[in-house]
DNA sequence: TATTTGCGCAACTCAAAAGTTGCACATATA
DNA sequence: TATATGTGCAACTTTTGAGTTGCGCAAATA
């Protein structure tokens, strides 16, 4: 199994406990009972999402609380730099001009 | 097969398929000279990064030119609001704070 | 100590998605 | 017109991933 980001919040479930969790530190349980599903499937999800460190663990006791990791969040923030130049100026009008212009010569 | 953005940037081909075409518009053949894999593969992905609208297809006679399309893209970056806020300020830390407090008493 | 509770792990099923080969079709070019 | 080229579509195989059931273990509780 990958344990690349993207891949991680390509899942809706996965992705609801994201924004679950960047509220409040959730336990495995507490999560399920949000979901229409099993608490090990939902277990599984953890998973995914820890091994990528998008979430952190935190023992208390025997139950285990997962905190939204921002910090790891923020490489999402860096790969769409790349893209922002295409919606921030005017590059993508200017882009279609000069596709026009070619096709009409 | 799903047409969502996330699913689609899951990816590493398709997203590298977006790094180029977002520099400037290429077609299909183009694209499959730069991966290690058939043109029906590469064809495939363009296809779901078409359904899902992060590419829009330009004719021109035989070939087709796949552009790259930044308003969809933004989409991404407007999911990605919804935790600013637990890097921009020091929500998390005091989140920490809290917990800790919690598990003293 | 015995029982309940919260959790992770492993084995399994089933559906989805990645990649291949082969084909059809339209546009170029000889 | 005949041939080469660029593309999409369909059928197929293989891989991946979501979800389930069943288990074992450690911590809480009676």
């Amino acid at each position: 199994m990958k344990q690349d980001i993207f891949q991680a919040i390509s899942d809706p479930t996965r992705r609801a406990i994201l924004t679950l969790i960047a509220i409040q530190a959730l336990t495995p349980n507490a999560m399920a009972e949000k979901f229409d599903m099993t608490r090990q499937a939902v277990s599984k999800h953890i998973k995914v999402l820890h091994k990528c460190e998008l979430i952190k663990p935190e023992q208390r006791g025997r139950e285990i609380y997962y905190h939204f990791n921002a910090k790891k969040m923020q490489e999402f923030d860096h790969w769409l730099a790349q893209f922002r130049q295409n919606w921030e100026t005017q590059f993508n009008q200017l882009d279609q001009l000069l596709s026009t212009i070619k096709k009409q010569k």
